[in-house]
DNA sequence: TCTTGATGCTCTAGTGACTAGAGGCCCTAC
DNA sequence: GTAGGGCCTCTAGTCACTAGAGCATCAAGA
């Protein structure tokens, strides 16, 4: 049996954002110790190091919440789960290619003030002024 | 003279949000009609078109906030202003940095269901279990 | 056994950057 | 004059937590 705290320090999750979870359900209730702590077991840990990895790869706790609703019973379900993984690299995909548009565009106005010299505050009109973009973003 | 509507349209900024950026102190209050309805000049159109622009580029309203104090004095702000775009600058970078690793981890999660077959729903095993990663993340 | 300090509990409120809705006023075109 | 769109303020909700108050409990040492 683990505490709170032990299961926060075993899977890098703080222990408020625990808290947090068995609230808005994606955590089940755990057992209760005489004086009214918290008391998980394997199952607890392994559920919370679902949910810490996922998190990590960036799902959301509603896909989360999904792909642990299906966790029980597979069959079918299987190509929820492999659904939701491959929106989920989409998503990524375009966020990378959208953010690759930003380094550049940043990189543009930050070279107008390599000299630190004279008219060097382009840097707040280029930021200003789209027009001088090279390409799309946002 | 614009109406929060006509100057809604021109910048593609929504006309709550831009109450919200008058509410927070990022926009100036603009004066009002004898019905107590907003009216900006070029000015207000400018400024919002600023904040829309550097919001794409993925600037904190916060840093937009210190952008926008420094613009009426230049001199040693541009420094300041060109700190502030690099730091935006890494920011990005950091984030593709780490993004392309969550890609190639799902990449690896969604092959693992390629066949539709058998033991398919490896994808929530892996989604579990960070020891099968690759590389770091998170 | 007593004490002390860490850990735990619940509850409320705050974060950033909006978004949605209620309930009402104003403006413009016909 | 009237219809319908736009505008006003205010409150509350979103996501995924985070911080703090004020109190209870637990474990280890004296």
């Amino acid at each position: 049996m683990f505490s709170i705290g032990q299961l926060s320090k075993a899977t890098g999750v703080k222990v408020p954002t625990i808290r947090y979870y068995e609230e808005i359900g994606l955590l089940p209730q755990p057992g209760r110790n005489a004086g009214n702590q918290r008391r998980y077991g394997q199952d607890g840990m392994d559920a919370l190091g679902f949910i810490k990895h996922a998190r990590d790869l960036g799902f959301s706790l509603e896909d989360i919440k999904a792909l642990m609703g299906l966790d029980g019973h597979l069959g079918d379900d299987c190509a929820e789960a492999d659904r939701i993984a491959r929106s989920q690299l989409a998503n990524v995909r375009d966020r990378i290619r959208k953010l690759e548009q930003l380094a550049s565009e940043l990189e543009r106005i930050s070279h107008l003030c390599d000299g630190g010299n004279g008219g060097c505050c382009k840097v707040l009109t280029a930021l200003g002024d789209h027009s001088q973009c090279a390409g799309e973003h946002g």
